[in-house]
DNA sequence: AGCACGCCGACT
DNA sequence: GTCGGCGTGCTC
């Protein structure tokens, strides 16, 4: 019996099929989709199943070493999905499949090399690899001299050392470490003087320590001492404390007592949107509706009802929600209604706990997933219902290979099992709400709010308005008036800065000189705990400058993501208000997050000031005002959506004001008061803004009236970068359509990443059948240089980020 | 991606 | 000659 595998290897090279023998005893059970262990070359790799036949045409077939599934861990639909997904992506098949499973499931084998004989009789520098010791990883006799490394070979041969491969399985049991005083340790007063006396929180640290001889979780020590870890790795490296990893058995999210709930009467206008659905469900028809609902219109609990339909038919489904919309609140409504049938896979889990929800799916334990983008992968085999809830998000198309999108996969799979698919959102995506309009999704739409509350009054403030009156602030006079009288009524306010820089950075007041990374086109981010710089690009860091390096003034200083100048301020004009603040300052820290967001609905503040982050999933009565602070930061990105999402953003904003029985305000204050995005969220005219936006979009050979593919050339050497970025811009010419459109060869607005330069070409096109096949070529004509050179390609179809 | 093999310049 | 650096090619 012989089995076709795709090894894992992702290179080009090896992105095929190799066969194997399979050992008699396994041939009885035996199943495509199920991992493998492999001797490739003289190493071994995991890999996968895909075929299982009698015939090869290979020669020299070695065998199988290991199976390690009992079931397929891949059904036949995700391996045909698994396959479709590499051709539309132009990646390797073997990212496909990984990209599908949880990363635990993923094995690295190492080769470690074992000593067999006696020391004595072996060369001395054998002896001393093995000093201590009778085993040795493999890349110590790889870094060995040649004539050495031949040595091994022919003791290997003679039996006096031996090859091993061990398994590491990616991610295993979740660990926690603790820390105590080293028990060797008698005299602790002699160790505090050998400390420094200027390392304050070492003494503090050892103090505590002795005062508390149990052993101690090494981040709640951290978190009590206020310190971080360098503290506590400066006295382990003294060998004063002893730092232990103890496993712990994970808990399933504490199930704080979720109350079960029973179906809502829906309004005559939900019922009208579910039948569709159901209907959709009943026929086995495998239709993609677009349920545009604003916000508060009770688009959860057509979904439920829709999942609970499925469930009563013995059908599965799946639901996904982006990543920060992934809250307890959120969980808790789906397991109210479904109680154990729900597994949840979102990336607060550690790889051990995805992994037991996704065996709960795959052993057919629940019925329903609720996570973020990857879920819409779950392993299910009857699924009756697929809904992507906030559909416009950006994050449900994956970033790296393989650059997929879940709508596309969503749909992909409600093909497959003849099952409608919901995308819902108060704010479609311009090539959502165009195939909606189309004909190619069924839209379904709620304008009103269940108990017909009224949408929230927005108020459109123009600043140079403002500023023309003398008012220099950042507060605009009638948001000043408004904030007053909620602070007044006891209600609360949230505020909502979006700035253009995501982060914060490190500018020379004097010369205008920014901090920049030397291996890429980034500037610096500053990091407040460690008073450091770092790159978010490559990870490099260094210390904070004292002195500009451009022009020696002293004046260099970082320039926050704006919030805390804010707070600043309103402390000055509302010394009475208590803020909470909310940016990437105040929310580093590990659930901090979740604790200010508590903090503010049990009403400890009156204030809630934020950016992007708080835009989702506040749902707290009292919030009855909202402003946001400078709405156009968004809109003048160079981005063709930079409209799209303006809009988007300031609804969604918007929704967070009088979601429950106190009406809300939303005052938006803007130097572009006559931009559509912004003037239109004033009447929630969303069918207005896809008018406008649409006719821009068409008019500049934008999606959704054209397709979008980006080429990324990247290479150490600018020079080579510019050839062949050019040869691919004529290749591309040459090979397409004419009526295609291509951009370029120009410099990618990340013009240098990790000490390499990137150029990039765009193709915009209408109908490309030999598009893939085209962009399959160019890998494969550039296949050496990507492998064994440093030339990197990177193709997105589609993209949504253009760098 | 690894890992081995083999060619070639530099040095004992 | 021999050592080690690196370019080239293969993996069922
Ligand atoms: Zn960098
Ligand atoms: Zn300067």
């Amino acid at each position: 019996m012989i089995a076709k595998i795709i090894v894992d290897v992702p290179s080009a090279q090896t992105d095929r099929m190799f066969d194997y023998k399979v050992p008699e005893q396994w041939q009885a059970f035996i199943r495509p989709g199920m991992r493998v262990i492999v001797p490739f070359g003289p190493r071994k790799v995991q890999g996968f199943i895909v075929e299982l036949t009698e015939h090869s045409e290979f020669k020299q077939i070695k065998s199988i070493n290991e199976l390690q599934d009992t079931s397929p861990v891949l059904t036949a639909e995700l391996m045909e999905l698994g396959k479709w997904l590499a051709e539309k992506t132009l990646s390797y098949q073997i990212s496909a499949f990984q990209v599908m499973l949880p990363a635990a499931l993923k094995t690295k084998v190492k080769k470690e090399i074992r000593l067999k004989a006696n020391k004595l009789e072996l060369p001395f520098f054998v002896q001393a690899l093995f000093t201590e010791k009778d085993r040795i990883p493999f890349e110590e006799v790889q870094s060995l001299a040649k004539k050495e490394k031949i040595e091994i070979q022919t003791l290997l041969l003679e039996g006096k050392l031996t090859e091993h491969f061990l398994l590491i399985e990616k991610a295993k049991q979740k660990k926690v470490r603790f820390v105590v005083l080293n028990k060797a340790i008698e005299n602790i007063a002699e160790i505090k003087l050998k400390i420094p006396s200027r390392a304050k929180k070492q003494h503090e640290m050892l103090e505590f320590l002795v005062n508390h001889p149990k052993a101690i979780q090494s981040t709640e020590l951290l978190k009590v001492l206020q310190t971080t870890r360098s503290t506590l790795q400066a006295l382990i490296d003294k060998e004063y404390v002893v730092e232990t990893e103890e496993e712990v058995y994970r808990e399933a999210m504490a199930e704080l007592m979720i109350q079960p709930t029973q179906p809502l009467m829906l309004t005559p206008k939900q019922t009208e949107v579910l039948s569709p659905i159901v209907e959709a469900m009943d026929c086995a028809r495998s239709e993609t509706f677009l349920l545009h609902g604003v916000t508060g219109s009770g688009k959860t609990e057509i979904y439920l009802q829709a999942i609970a339909k499925g469930l009563e038919e013995g059908k599965e489904a799946i639901m996904l929600v982006p990543e920060i919309s992934l809250t307890p609140q959120m969980v808790e409504r789906f397991k109210g209604r479904f109680g154990d049938l729900v597994a949840v896979l979102h990336s607060g889990l550690s790889a051990g706990e995805k992994l037991d929800e996704w065996r709960k799916i795959q052993r057919q334990e629940v019925k329903v997933v609720v996570g973020a983008r990857s879920a819409v992968f779950a392993p299910f085999q009857n699924l009756g219902l697929i809904i992507i809830d906030e559909e416009h998000e950006t994050s449900y198309k994956q970033e790296d290979n393989p650059r997929y999108h879940a709508r596309d996969v969503a749909i992909y799979r409600g093909e497959h099992h003849r099952c409608p698919v919901i995308l819902g959102s108060a704010t479609p995506s311009l090539e959502s709400y165009a195939r909606a309009q189309k004909g190619i999704y069924t839209l379904l739409t709620l304008l009103e709010r269940v108990n017909a509350r009224a949408l929230p009054s927005v108020e459109v403030v123009d600043m140079r308005e403002e500023l023309r009156n003398g008012n220099r602030s950042m507060f605009s006079s009638q948001l000043m008036e408004k904030m007053k009288e909620r602070l007044e009524k006891k209600e609360q306010i949230v505020l909502f800065l979006n700035r253009r820089g995501h982060s914060t950075f490190v500018m020379c007041r004097d010369c205008g000189y920014v901090a920049t990374c030397e291996h890429c086109d980034v500037s610096f981010t500053y990091h407040r705990h460690q008073h450091r710089l770092k790159c978010h690009y490559c990870g490099d860091e260094q210390a904070m400058p004292t002195t500009c390096h451009s022009c020696q003034s002293e004046h260099i200083r970082f320039f926050g993501s704006g919030t805390q100048k804010v707070e600043e301020e309103l402390t000055k004009v509302l010394p009475e208000a208590k803020v909470i603040r909310m940016d990437v300052d105040t929310t580093s820290r590990k659930g901090s997050h979740g604790r200010l967001l508590e903090a503010f609905g049990r009403k400890e503040a009156d204030i809630l000031l934020g950016t992007q982050m708080i835009a989702k999933g506040l749902d707290f009565p009292s919030i009855t005002l909202v402003g946001v602070l400078a709405a156009d930061s968004m809109l003048h990105i160079p981005d063709f959506r930079s409209a799209e999402r303006t809009f988007q953003l300031m609804e969604q904003v918007s929704g967070r004001a009088g979601r429950h029985e106190l009406p809300g305000e939303v005052y938006i204050q803007t130097y572009t008061p006559e931009h559509y995005s912004i003037e239109l969220v004033q009447s929630h005219d969303y069918e207005r803004f896809f008018q406008m936006e649409m006719n821009n979009r068409k008019r500049a050979g934008y999606p959704p009236y054209y397709f979008m593919a980006l080429v990324n050339i990247s290479d150490p050497e600018l020079t080579k970068v510019i050839s062949v970025s050019e040869k691919i811009a004529q290749f591309l010419k040459r090979e397409l359509h004419s009526t295609s459109i291509i951009l370029g060869p120009v410099v990618s607005p990340l013009a240098r990443l990790k000490d390499r330069y990137r150029y990039q070409c765009v193709i915009k096109y209408k109908n490309e059948p030999k598009l893939e096949r085209t962009l399959r070529e160019i890998q494969e004509h550039y296949m050496k240089e990507t492998n064994q050179g440093s030339l990197q390609i990177q193709i997105d179809l589609n993209p949504f980020l253009f760098m």
